[in-house]
DNA sequence: GGTGAAAGTTTTTCTCT
DNA sequence: AGAGAAAAACTTTCACC
């Protein structure tokens, strides 16, 4: 796998904006369609575009509450973290988990209706989760930045 | 703004695969093309879709480093608070940026190309920021999760 | 708010350089 | 690898229910 500077600009531009025609992306970089068809289609088998999403707003929705839990567990044996990770994997509201370096285990990002609907979540879902130790929660009051993936610019 | 199940399951599928064709998309919530689309367009000007992203492997494209970083300011002034939301805004490293209730005021989520180039973007640039207490940065280990979005199944 | 058909683009394939 | 032309598919509009 190996990048040019016109593949970097294609990701920039699709990181940007998912939908745009193939066309319009073509004019861009300065291809015509059908090169920069097939250059995307290879940034997409190679793993390099892993999809497409779109993006919602939650607070349209419904959905007002976001909240950032740091959790640590009674142990750090892998067979435990794995443990937690598939538990994780089963919670919708949990819409990120990552493993941290440090005294803090995971960091979840957590996405709810509101303040009712998450504390149930907490105490019935993720507090009882296997091996945890500790749960500490910081709600997110408002968001001034949010850039999808890698700093291509 | 009132969403009935068809945009519900619409939100959903456009979350899950932004660059699914509107026919397709019709098909599986059970519309023909024309009303689909007109759905999808007023979803995306009602403010419900911001728009539409690709979701790149951000270790594939050389991105190897992944960091949350908890900040605490001197003052929680607004002021003080939209001042550092400014010098944020201007850095391409950082991805994410969400004011927290309780002792850290915000956490930000930082990608980076190795350990290096993140000490220096710390030293020189984060931590010079308007009005800085303090700064506890966590390494990603690894990310077991990354759901787009809003939990809408 | 939904349908069916028609018009206009876009995607995709093919062939050539 | 990239370009131009052609075929297939999709998007978009229109008239109608």
């Amino acid at each position: 796998m190996n990048f040019d500077e016109i593949d970097r600009r294609l990701l920039a531009e699709l990181q940007d904006e998912g939908r745009i025609t193939n066309v319009e992306l073509a004019q861009r970089v300065g291809l015509t369609a059908p090169p920069c068809l097939r250059r995307v289609r290879a940034l997409e088998e190679s793993g390099a575009i892993r999809g497409y999403h779109a993006d919602l707003d939650a607070a349209t929705l419904g959905f007002t509450i976001t909240v950032y839990a740091m959790v640590s567990l009674k142990s750090q044996a892998e067979d435990a973290l794995r443990a937690f990770e598939e538990h994780i994997a089963t919670l919708p509201a949990v819409r990120e988990c990552h493993m941290l370096n440090g005294e803090i285990d995971f960091i979840l990002k957590i996405v709810s209706k509101d303040l009712q609907s998450f504390q149930e979540f907490l105490t019935s879902r993720l507090t009882p989760a296997p091996n945890v130790a500790s749960v500490k929660t910081s709600l997110v009051i408002r968001t001034s930045k949010t850039e999808p993936g890698v700093p291509l610019e």
